[in-house]
DNA sequence: GCTATTATACTCATTATGAGTATATCTACC
DNA sequence: GGTAGATATACTCATAATGAGTATAATAGC
């Protein structure tokens, strides 16, 4: 077996949020797992695409017909039988994972935007707890828990799931998405059909599944943005033009799968000089509201400039 | 030209510190670029190794004799040329690089510990403005500006410049390592010896080259790794089980290259729960300080666990 | 003009932060 | 055994940031 028996595949987290719903784009691949959705993702082409991120923009406009704006590099995974044909002597496959933010939502060809939240309900916790947690989540720890093989272990497994699902003392933190994908996965509660391994999965957990480890994958894509959130402007990425800074509110909402002060909001947005009004105002509902704008040239001021989280309710 | 053209290959920054540098480790590579330093890295057997982690800790091993304690990938860098045996017809070379903590600097083969700043003098700035950003930078960034293509080019260059190096009111922010380097590239200050095709380069700065775009790639980890020191514990891969106060902050001041407050980094620190006293004290110097440990179960309390940076001075 | 609805302006207690001053406890050396 | 030098630790205080409200303003629909 040679050093050649790779194949490099990018893969491709495609977010847009509309009707205040985070939605990635998905592909109903044909090739694997049934009918299962999974993300775009596409061979890199060595002689065609200079860089990675241009073989990337190349295959979403071809598969998808989409133009991506924001594209970051996410993490690259090349663990062994990722892929199910590399027990049957595929080659070893290594996946680069992209997150890209797209501002509209263009109908495409084969692809559809699908919910973020319903690959993942657990994350989303704008009307309360989000029950999964509550209902289904936090019993299966309190057995894992228990189930540890030392009091230490024991321990060990109860500060785990307290700091990652913010149970007991611990605040709820949007960022660990990804600890949480990877601890329910320990778990055994995450049904995908490529875990053949370890014993069959609970399966009482909602959440569609996707093909491969593609939940991951969307889960550290979601890690990632929320993080990003907070220090650099990404989310204007996502915005039109000109918007309320409610609009603003409930997009920063969406992402982080919470709710929000909204007049502690708007002071920490104003304050951080990210926007400026435009005297115009839009009408819809009550009394109209200001229209925003995004000051590209204000990277300066504040050393980390984002959307931060205030106080939430 | 089939997928299989494609080598891949793992990269570390491999950090330890002593004598408050950070050291980075080096191997004379002799295959290429004469003499010069290089980041240590190996092919990915796909036979061996079943994890990318894995195959990274098997070649640090063989390579130079260190297990590396934290390890965390950083990048995937794939852009076409980056590896000049490409233009002879060689294998498209995707490199994978990773930032690893070790605690004890133990001797090694043919590798050897060279200080981070030594490639990136720009930023070290722990005894003030580190002369190279105001004698040379600074100067040459002011030309750069005056000869952009219209008023607004020249704003926009002038607003980068000013974030990126902290020029005029804009703080210094020790993250945007990466930031400075590429704009310091593409100024053409950078002078590596891959990049042939941008006319020659000024040769003023000072500053060790390293091989390929090694210095890229260390100039990315001493970003990530400032960025994660505020809310992550991961100093403590870094420090021996008990520390003083001074220690520990003579080390933040080492990765982040500036000083802070004591008084105030002391209060930051106790009340950031990370860690707890031992009872014992340190004897050395003036009054005796005391001993702390990390206290590894506490990544609970504060949501985002990391040692932040107090005030200056 | 009334109600529902959303926007925006202020207030206020609490906590965090930047920048000091003051005091304590060691070693080395006279 | 006293003092200088060095470091550690304790407190203070003004200012800014944050969480959680209350109060008021401007619209649409009736």
């Amino acid at each position: 077996m040679g050093p050649s028996d790779i194949e490099v595949v990018l893969e491709a987290v495609i977010v847009a949020v509309t009707d205040n719903e985070p939605r990635v784009l998905t592909l109903r691949s044909s090739n694997h797992d049934g009918a299962l959705p999974g993300l775009p993702s596409g061979a890199l082409d060595i002689a065609q695409d200079r860089t990675l991120d241009r073989g990337l923009r190349r295959w979403i406009r071809d598969q998808a017909g989409i133009d991506v704006g924001y594209v970051e590099q996410l993490y690259t995974f090349g663990d062994r039988f990722r892929h199910p044909a590399e027990r049957d002597g595929g080659p070893r496959v290594l996946s680069i994972a992209y997150l890209a933010l797209v501002r509209e939502e263009q109908p495409s060809a084969g692809a559809a935007w699908w919910p973020w939240y319903r690959f993942l309900p657990w994350e989303d916790h704008r009307d309360g707890e989000a029950g999964v947690v509550a209902g289904v989540i936090a019993p299966a720890l309190k057995t894992w828990i228990t189930e540890g093989q030392s009091e230490a272990d024991k321990h060990r497994r109860a500060e785990r799931a307290g700091v990652v699902f913010g149970l007991d003392e611990t605040p709820w933190d949007p960022v660990r998405a990804l600890d949480r994908y990877e601890l329910l996965y320990q778990l055994g509660m995450i049904d995908e059909a490529f875990r053949g391994d370890e014993g069959e999965s609970s399966a009482v957990l909602p959440g569609d599944p996707m093909v491969l480890d593609h939940r991951r994958i969307a889960a550290a894509a979601l890690s990632r943005l929320r993080g990003k959130l907070s220090y650099r402007p990404v989310v204007f990425e996502l915005l039109p033009e000109t918007f309320t800074l409610l609009t603003l509110q409930k997009l920063v909402e969406a992402l982080n799968g919470i709710r929000l002060h909204k007049q502690n909001f708007r002071r920490l947005v104003e304050r951080g000089g990210l926007v400026e009004g435009t005297g115009r105002r839009s009408h819809s509902g009550g009394r109209p509201a200001e229209l925003y704008r995004f000051r590209r040239e204000v990277l300066r001021e504040r050393p980390r400039p984002g959307v931060g989280l205030p106080a939430r309710g």
